[in-house]
RNA sequence: GCACCCAUAGCUCAGCUGGAUAGAGCGCUGCCCUCCGAAGGCAGAGGUCUGAGGUUCGAAUCCUCAUGGGUGCGCCA
């Protein structure tokens, strides 16, 4: 249930029946026509832009046409006003019964009431974390987690049909490292004093890795060449690290519906045929690159490569598909799986990738673009980084002695539900400070527990209502009437919640979850501030004397606990209760 | 050198496919608990939306250029 584009819908209709009185002329594009709430207030409930947008291709004066869509859209019954206002706009007051049936939707509808058919069914790919089976996953990869499972969660309450995939890099050179650095855990699981040279993980992590290797094989390995272990130790570790970092997922409560193995496209013809197909098309090629200019590379040598004419599908620069050794370079299994999810069955793509990877979204765009036909579109949303503070200063990571904050770490401390949150309070290319110990903090200035509270006081409410006598299901609810709801203050209070469908659509379409978050501070803000407008406004209270008043008093707060809850959902969020 | 991202209040950031007088938190100055949870609320001060052009009835938002910051740039993934 959307107000906004009812309404919406009534002012295109009068559009059309002033087509059809001749008041405008045929054929005008309506698609730019907005009915959304006015900045101010004062301005009414919701504001057009109709006759300021249809004025130039009508050849007509706004004010004309917004003085004879007003006089028509104020014969509905739904609307008690059509003003025009400034260059144009017309701005229109609904009838406060149009106000009173948001809540009543709400409770009847629950979290649905936030539901949109946009999506149509539209089948999305959204590819995230896709870390290296290589350790555990650590801060970063726990930002690109958390947006893409709230985006997908996102996507598919806004009614698309959503897959959410892991891409396992198990197919570069990074496993051999893993697997030579699992094999030195093993040796010192026998009693051997090792030492980690550089090109290896010293991270601890890998000592259990290395403890269940000796116990899985026993003495097998020692005293052995790398020739004779190194597949299977990959093969060991890599299952290893999958079993850390689906462990990782779980503890943050992200759960994937599919993960594919880059090592598994080899040997299936699948990277052979998406080149064939690129080769096809004219788009596969030898030839030499230029160096960059500026960079001077030490050693750089003009070299015959195997390349892909990217640059035909909007990218910078050709892009080598295979290194001088014959093999694939990472790029190139990379589009074998993009095409495979498209053969797969999906009508668009979402890569969720670290901002380190900015310079390979233009070629993997132009990737898809091409084996596709441009039939299906490739987002990609680029994570900036993690700054971690405690007490005000920055928190040093060190990849190369094996010390960084691992998403485990940062769990642990704070939980789950605090950690989303805070993670989605910020646009995915802005970098986010992450304070452990605001993070902790109950007060304004943790925007999680700000929300939380304003939950946790509408069931405190609703606790007290109950012991009162009222009834507090929400059916009991829904059953009430609501005509009472008529102060300023309460009409405040739905007409946010009433802008939540209309969030929602605006967030997927933007793919953008952090509006979630932002909306949720904003409904929390409305409702702490009517709160205690019922300090002063006794009428404003939801708990009365009398009990019949209370009664009808509670579905809006009710009302406001569920689309927080719906809104929670989508960012992986636990409502909770009652503050400790 | 090229590409991508970013630039909004003292600080951290919102800002709707372009909309009316640009918002919030922190900090600062004052208020508000005999009253549903003060873990909160209200009010005030604080802005050339980095700069210069352009498009438009209308620009923080779109385009161009400049400045400042970040990221990346052939056998790493």
């Amino acid at each position: 249930m959307n107000l906004f584009t009812d309404i919406k819908t009534t002012v295109l209709t009068a559009i059309e029946a002033m087509v059809r009185s001749g008041d405008l002329p045929e054929g005008l594009e309506t698609r730019a026509v907005t009915v959304e709430p006015p900045r101010d207030p004062l301005h009414g409930d919701m504001a057009t832009n109709a006759a300021m947008v249809l004025a130039k291709p009508a050849k007509m004066k706004p004010r004309d046409i917004a003085e004879k869509l007003a006089a028509l859209l104020a014969e509905d019954d739904r609307i008690t006003s059509a003003e025009v206002a400034g260059p144009g706009f017309l701005n229109l007051r609904l009838a406060p019964s149009l106000w009173q049936a948001v809540p009543k939707s709400i409770l009847e509808m629950g979290h649905d009431f936030g539901k949109s058919d946009m999506g149509q069914g539209v089948r999305v790919n959204v590819e995230f974390v896709s870390a290296n089976p290589t350790g555990p996953m650590h801060v970063g990869h726990t930002r690109g987690a958390v947006v893409g499972d709230a985006l997908s969660s996102l996507l598919s309450y806004a009614g698309y049909d959503v897959t959410r995939e892991y891409y396992i890099n198990d197919g570069g050179a990074q496993v051999d490292v893993l697997a030579r650095s699992v094999y030195l855990r093993y040796l010192e699981a026998h009693g051997q004093e090792v030492e980690f040279p550089d090109g290896t993980y010293p991270g601890e992590y890998l000592k259990d890795v290395g403890a269940a290797l000796k116990a899985k094989v026993g003495d097998a390995y020692l005293d052995k060449g790398e020739q004779f272990w190194l597949t299977d130790i990959r093969e060991f570790a890599t299952a290893e690290m999958m079993k850390l970092i689906r462990e990782d997922l779980r503890v943050l409560g992200v759960e994937m519906d599919v993960y594919s193995s880059e090592k598994a496209l080899y040997g299936t013809g699948q990277i052979e045929n998406a080149i064939q197909r690129l080769d096809d098309m004219g788009l596969i090629y030898d030839g030499i690159l230029e160096p960059p200019k500026g960079k001077k590379p030490e050693d750089w040598e003009p070299r015959e490569q195997t390349l892909f004419r990217s640059t035909d599908h909007g990218d910078d620069v050709d892009r080598p598909i295979k290194k001088s050794d014959g093999s694939w370079t990472y790029f190139t299994p990379d589009i074998a799986y993009h095409y495979d999810k498209v053969t797969r069955g999906c009508d668009q793509l979402i890569d969720i990738f670290g901002a380190d990877h900015g310079g390979y979204v233009k070629r993997m765009k132009a990737a898809v673009s091409a084996l596709t036909d441009g039939e299906v579109p490739l987002d990609v949303k680029l994570i900036q980084l993690v700054k971690l503070y405690k007490n005000g200063e920055p928190f040093k990571m060190s990849k190369r002695a094996g010390t960084f904050v691992t998403l485990r770490d940062v769990v642990e401390q704070v939980g789950a539900d605090v950690t989303r949150f805070i993670m989605l309070t910020r646009k995915n290319d802005a970098t986010l400070d992450f304070d452990f110990d605001k993070a902790l903090e109950q007060s304004s200035e943790n925007p999680v527990f700000y929300v939380q509270y304003a939950h946790a006081r509408v069931c405190s409410v609703l606790r007290n209502a109950s012991e009162q006598g009222a009834k507090i299901t929400d059916a009991d609810l829904a059953a009430q009437d609501l005509s009472g709801l008529t102060s300023d203050a309460e009409i405040t209070l739905v007409k946010k919640l009433a802008e939540w469908p209309r969030l929602v659509e605006i967030a997927a379409r933007t793919h953008e979850p952090h509006r979630i978050a932002t909306y949720l501070q904003e409904l929390a803000s409305e409702f702490h501030s009517f709160y205690y407008k019922g300090n002063k406004e006794t009428d404003l209270r939801f708990l009365q004397d009398d009990l019949a008043a209370t009664q009808s008093k509670i579905p809006l707060a009710r009302a406001v606990a569920i689309v927080i809850s719906a809104g929670l959902a989508i960012l992986g969020v636990t409502p909770v209760e009652e503050m400790r």
